[in-house]
DNA sequence: AGCGATGTTCGCCG
DNA sequence: TCGGCGAACATCGC
């Protein structure tokens, strides 16, 4: 599912069920979603969630002194559930809470992974994530563009670039800049005006997702997010939406809006 | 029945 | 060494 939106969504979700209690088990139907060693998540018995960090597509959660690092791949998610309900189905981890309540980890695709690390800052360099897209300065993400030579659309979905923007969000980010997505970003990155532009329409895009909790069904109908489908029509012009493929998936644009 | 999907990683090339 | 790019991964709903 997530983009940053979705994922922020999430973090709020665990903030508000599974905090400061104390997990008496941890269930792993499926160990292939582990990114470490199983033994890792088996000592999380008797800790706590401390609290909850987003960075990208990433949520780390803190269990003092080490963190849980959730990532949900293209089909991943969070149920909190009572015992006596019914696991969710996918289920992949369960973290049981002495409280009656679990906090189930599903993914159905098995692109998504959780992981235990000692360090925030360790970890994002491992993974070569770039600065949060809704968090990070215009400084950030002017450095963060050096000698990048990338189109548009692949730039914004380089996670080392920026993290947090995927498919779906660079597409409408690109719409409300008026950029087409095959525009080569050091062109982008060498014109202020254009830029900063760029910036903020990422911030105020990924804003309205989490004001709309990342339900895309909900989107107003004057984004381009609801017409990304073939015969739609630009809510701005009217032109024929026009799709392409960029490095193995779809985006759409408006060809006459995005020049 | 086959296609496509809100993502990341790996390996090759220049 | 670094950036760009395409393929691979796994599963299921439409």
């Amino acid at each position: 599912m997530p983009e940053l939106p979705e994922v922020e969504i999430f973090k709020k979700y665990i903030d508000e069920t599974s905090l400061n209690q104390k997990i008496i088990n941890v269930l792993i139907n499926d160990e292939r979603v582990l990114g470490s060693d199983k033994k890792f998540f088996n000592e999380l018995v008797g800790m706590k969630f401390k609290e909850s960090t987003r960075h990208g597509k990433y949520i780390f959660v803190n269990l003092n002194p080490n963190f849980l690092v959730l990532h949900f791949g293209m089909s991943g998610g969070l149920e909190y559930f009572n015992h006596d309900d019914q696991e969710p189905s996918y289920s992949k981890v369960i973290f049981q809470f002495d409280n009656g309540y679990s906090l189930a980890y599903t993914s159905r695709r098995m692109f998504g992974r959780l992981y235990i690390t000692k360090s925030i800052n360790s970890f994002l360099k491992e993974k070569k994530l770039g600065p949060d897209a809704y968090k990070m300065s215009f400084a950030d993400f002017q450095k963060s563009l050096e000698r990048r030579t990338t189109n548009a659309k692949t730039a914004l979905m380089n996670q080392s670039i920026v993290a947090g923007v995927g498919n779906i969000y660079s597409d409408e980010i690109l719409f409300q800049s008026k950029i087409n997505p095959k525009m080569k970003i050091d062109v982008i990155s060498h014109d202020q005006n254009l830029l900063k532009l760029l910036f903020e329409k990422i911030k105020l895009v990924l804003e309205y997702g989490i004001s709309e909790q990342g339900i895309l069904e909900n989107y107003d109908n004057d984004l381009l997010i609801p017409h990304r489908k073939i015969k739609e029509q630009c809510p701005v012009c009217g032109t024929t939406i026009e799709r392409y493929d960029i490095i193995g998936r779809r985006g759409f644009f408006c060809p006459k809006c995005q020049k």
